[in-house]
Formats: structure tokens, C-alpha cells, sequence
DNA sequence: CACTCCGCAGAACTAAGGTTCTATTACAAG
DNA sequence: CTTGTAATAGAACCTTAGTTCTGCGGAGTG
């Protein structure tokens, strides 16, 4: 049967998108008569029954004895995250360091979606001077959500510091057996390489937005 | 001038952070009877009097009749919005085109930032499949933010569909006296030229979100 | 002093709205 | 046929919560 597979009847979904609905345009729940009214719905008992089976699927969440106490439950809670914003950063220049509660105070703020940070932490961001990461596809101007790590994973995009000029670049990263890859994101160009104790991570690079 | 803030008392503007408070921690607004327990307040009848101040200042909007129907009017507006996820395009596909009230419905949304929509109407989003647009500094997977028009500024990155062989692409619009020229984002690489009549707009670039 | 307006207190009133109860229908399994 | 269950309908119940009314003390004002 079809319910068992989808979770959902279709008074259910029904339910679910004019309730999202609703919360677009009003700024507060529903009540269960606004729901029985909208969707056509006989009886206030007919609602009931079925909002306790979507809060049962977890679709919403309800609040007992609460008017409009219904939630709809976001994959993750909220969908935009604020993170500092610390300074522009150009070629060559040391990465800025976030401090502890950067955000807090009177610092630039940006609100990127959640998706990007995915509950990291140390998230920061940085703003592009200059087109030197053209070969990362960051342009000058691009906004760069890092995370502050000195690890990474094969495949990161990753802010390395390389020790022989001092220099900063935005590369994937893959370790080798003997070596490191620097591998730039533009896959027509061409990786370098580096001895681990070349270089140092400074950080992660986790999203890039861009305004045109 | 600060007009509003500056005619509130000491209970009001208490009154105003633990509404926003609330919300931030509960998906739905407080009741008259919440605040009253929150904010120390002796009477029900305290707290309207005071939330008709707020209302009149502008702080608030109540909804008469409405259970938890307060609602706080943003200051500056919203720092991000939902619009629509459309659907993914490769190269060469024709671009899908938004119809009215796309986000309402069943559809797939994502919050960006404010600032890049800048107040501009029928936004929508696209994912990006394949790399073919990686001269625009486009990678695949990356999420463009469009605008539907069929005019453009010099400057803009527009999707262009040449007539020629059917296809898209993302360029920068420069009009030239004879020509029109459509410049890769990436300036290592080269321009193309067409005749206006070859070519038309689908739609202006206003953003791109990458999530690594 | 009398008068007014503001801010507050307490209580009561009433509509809104969550919840529950019982009954009915449809349908599938035993 | 009987039983069980999912889904529904209608109504009643009763808490929640917006609103109103009356009164009171203080501050300013003619």
C-alpha cells in the first residue's frame, strides 16, 4: 500500500504545504481550524488525526496545549547561519585569524545558507581582493566561507600556506605517498606539488558566494 | 531620524527583545500572557496597552483576534530570502523559465542572502550540471542565481543562447558599436563575438553559491 | 485645588482554539 | 459473517488567550 511506502497520504501533504504555506505569509502557525478551512476538511478531529500522524512521521512538531503551537520540522532547524565577515584578503597576505566571538561583537556579519557551514565550527569569512585564485574560481570580490583547521581530507579545498615564498593559495588537497598535490580547481591547469614540511594548512575552505 | 526608537520607554524595549527572543527560540510568537511572565508585568491588560504603543511606533503588527498574532516588522528587512530551486541545467539545454508563485508551491527553496537579490523581482534559482561553464567561473554543481530578463547592461553576466548552434552559455554583455561581445569571466580566456541578431538573453546572472 | 492624562493593577468577559468523545463508513483479513 | 482498523464526521468540552472595564496613584497644568 501506498501509505506504508511514502509515509504520507495525501491529505497529508496537503496539510504540510499549505501549513509551510501559511508560515510564509502570516508570521505565525496555523491554527487547526485555519487548516480544516483551507484544506477543505470537515471536521476539526479529522485535522487533529492527521497533524499527530505527520508529528508520528516527524514532518511537524507539535506543542500540546499551545494555539499554533505547530512546527514544521526544517532538516536542521534554521536554514541561514551568520558568520563574521574578518577582512579582505590579497595574494600573498597572511589569513586572518578569527578570534572567539568575533560575531558577537561589533564585527561585519553575513548571513550565508546553513547548508554551507553544516555545523561546523570556526566558520569565518573572508572577502577576495584581487583575481590571483582565479584557478580555485574565486574572483575578486567572491565572499570565501572558511573553517579554521589545520587538518584536511584528500579533496578539500584548502587555504595552504606555502613556507618556500611565503605565499598563500587556494588549492584541493591530496596527499601523496612521497608528496602533497596541490591540485587548483580549474582542472585544465596544472597541479604543483610540495614535501608535507613545504607548507602548512591555515584553513578550509567550506563555500564561496558571489555577487555579480 | 531615529524616530522610533526614541519616543519607547525602558518596558517597551523590553518588551520588544523578549518578543524577538521568543521567536528566535520557539518558531511562533509569544502571547500577551507569555510576556507578562517574562517581563514582570502585574497585568494582561499592561502589556497590551504597551504592544498598541509598539504598534503605533511601528515596532510591531498585531493581528486583532489573532492568538499569538504579533508579529515584529524586520528593521532593515530580512537578510536573506527563500526563492526557488528550478532545476539543474547542463550545456545546451534550454533554460527552465519560472512561472508565478513557483516558491509557494511544492517546490524546492533555498535561503540566499539579501543583498544579492537586491530587491529584484522574479529570481530563481539554478544547479549547475557539468563544467561547461567553468569560463564563467562555474563549476559543476554550483548554484547560479538568475534573474528572468531579456535585456541586459554592459558588465552583465547574462545567459545567452546563440542561435547559431542552439546554444547557452554564461557571459558577460558588452555592446559594441557593430558586434555584441561575450566575455568569459575568466580574462586568460578569449571573447566571442556575435551579431545581435544571432543571439538573445534568457536571463541575467545575479550570484553564485558553491558549496564545497 | 480641580482636572486631565499617563501608566498600571485586577478582574471579568468572551472568542479562539486545542482536545476528546462517540458514531459512522469503507475495506481488508480471518 | 465477524472482526479489526483506518479514516472520517459532528459535536461538545474546556483551556487558552485577546480584549475590555473599572479603579487608582502620580505628574503635570491652569
Amino acid at each position: 500500500m501506498r501509505t506504508r511506502e511514502a509515509g504520507l497520504s495525501e491529505k497529508q501533504i496537503k496539510l504540510r504545504i499549505f501549513i509551510q504555506k501559511f508560515l510564509d505569509e502570516h508570521a505565525y502557525p496555523p491554527t487547526v481550524r485555519d487548516i480544516q478551512h483551507a484544506c477543505g476538511i470537515s471536521s476539526t478531529s479529522v485535522v487533529d488525526y492527521n497533524l499527530n500522524i505527520l508529528e508520528e512521521r516527524g514532518v511537524i512538531k507539535r506543542n500540546p496545549d499551545i494555539s499554533r503551537g505547530i512546527e514544521v520540522v526544517a532538516i536542521g532547524g534554521k536554514r541561514t547561519v551568520r558568520i563574521p565577515v574578518l577582512s579582505a584578503i590579497a595574494a600573498g597576505e597572511p589569513l586572518p585569524v578569527p578570534d572567539a566571538g568575533a560575531a558577537s561583537r561589533g564585527h561585519d556579519t553575513y548571513d550565508i545558507p546553513q547548508e554551507i557551514v553544516a555545523g561546523k565550527a570556526n566558520v569565518y569569512a573572508l572577502r577576495v581582493k584581487g583575481t590571483s585564485m582565479i584557478d580555485a574560481l574565486i574572483d575578486d570580490g567572491d565572499l570565501v566561507v572558511m573553517q579554521q583547521t589545520s587538518s584536511a581530507d584528500n579533496g578539500d579545498m584548502v587555504a595552504a600556506r606555502l613556507k618556500l615564498d611565503n605565499s598563500f593559495t587556494l588549492k584541493r588537497f591530496y596527499k601523496e605517498p612521497t608528496r602533497i598535490r596541490l591540485q587548483p580547481a580549474n582542472s585544465q591547469m596544472q597541479p604543483i606539488y610540495v614535501r608535507p614540511e613545504d607548507m602548512d594548512i591555515q584553513g578550509r575552505v567550506l563555500g564561496v558566494i558571489r555577487k555579480l
